[in-house]
DNA sequence: TGAAAGAATATGAATTATCATGTTTTCACC
DNA sequence: GGTGAAAACATGATAATTCATATTCTTTCA
């Protein structure tokens, strides 16, 4: 069972005692707020770039996968498949992907970086990488690593794919490859 | 978990064999990811209510302190002030909150919850800590607590207010009492 | 004391995102 | 082998969000 070692509230109208407050102590809002600091600050870079910050996630994803059908790139971009599409629209016009059918399977639609692509997202990737490294640092290395693995976990257990496997009739990811 | 394996392969280009990938290990997608993964599931719960995501915020801010100011409620919402004066307009026109006019500064507007928003928040946030306690206890409280610490601080080094005062002339948060 | 600068909020046009649905292609199965 | 169901994307109308700026009030200091 859950043991909240802190004072257990009732629901209390006024908020005033030496409480912290729901809000502040709330796993979602520190993971969303954690996740808008962290964000912001690096999505400055990357308009400062020139880059949106969507098409910033297509190009990360895509870097480590090229080739992904778009219903796939939009779950591990964490975007609803019709703005993808959008996105990958404008992308197209700026020359940093393409697309082609999958000829196994014309109904699917496979996204490539190009050329100046593949190098933009290099050089973002180097760019997320330094700023990543200088949080770590100030949370030292060990904490970041606990708190990588305890993410990934609430991810696994809650993210899209557990959600999709998790109704009644196991619709079975056919996984390509 | 069912593994029908179809025939439906098709090669891509050549990815990375046995690598994990850079988004699958960026912290800051973790983070996003881990904070979509788990709203994700909330809110659905929220919106099974009837009421609107950034409404719920609103009200679990507010249940925490009434009489904030529009723009304190923003920053610590997370989102930009001329949203959240519409979003209030909106839960104004559902008798959800109202506004007040500070008396001394009337440039300030205080926002309190009513009757009813009061009731609403406290359900929710009811509901709100039973989602996070199913959470908690899969992994674990222990890690629960140093996660919350970790992103705790985080926050403090690069939230909204570490990025107020790193700006030169520090602008002292002056707090209303 | 009054003019300029700055704060707090509101407003509206322009951009983006969402939702429901359309089109094309494949699958399952009788 | 033909038919209905389902998958994968695209599209377009509707709704939400952002960005720049207007408005109102306060503070500073010359």
């Amino acid at each position: 069972m859950t043991v909240t070692k802190r004072a257990s509230d009732l629901v209390a109208v006024p908020a005033k005692p030496a409480e912290q407050g729901f809000v502040r102590t709330y796993l979602h809002y520190l993971l969303a707020a954690a996740s808008d600091a962290v964000l912001t600050e690096f999505h400055a870079l990357v308009r400062a770039r020139g880059v949106r910050v969507p098409e910033w996630r297509i190009l990360a994803c895509l870097a480590d996968e090229e080739g992904q059908m778009v219903t796939q790139l939009a779950a591990l971009a964490l975007m609803e498949q019709s703005r993808l599409t959008k996105i990958i629209d404008q992308m197209a016009e700026k020359d940093l992907v393409t697309r082609r059918s999958d000829q196994r399977d014309r109904r699917r639609v496979r996204v490539y970086l190009t050329k100046k692509g593949r190098k933009l997202a290099a050089e973002l990737i180097a760019e997320a990488r330094a700023h990543e490294a200088g949080i770590i640092e100030q949370i030292s290395p060990d904490q970041a690593e606990i708190l990588k693995g305890v993410l990934a976990r609430i991810i696994d257990l809650h993210g899209p794919e557990a959600r999709a496997g998790d109704r009644p009739s196991a619709p079975t990811i056919d996984e390509e490859r």
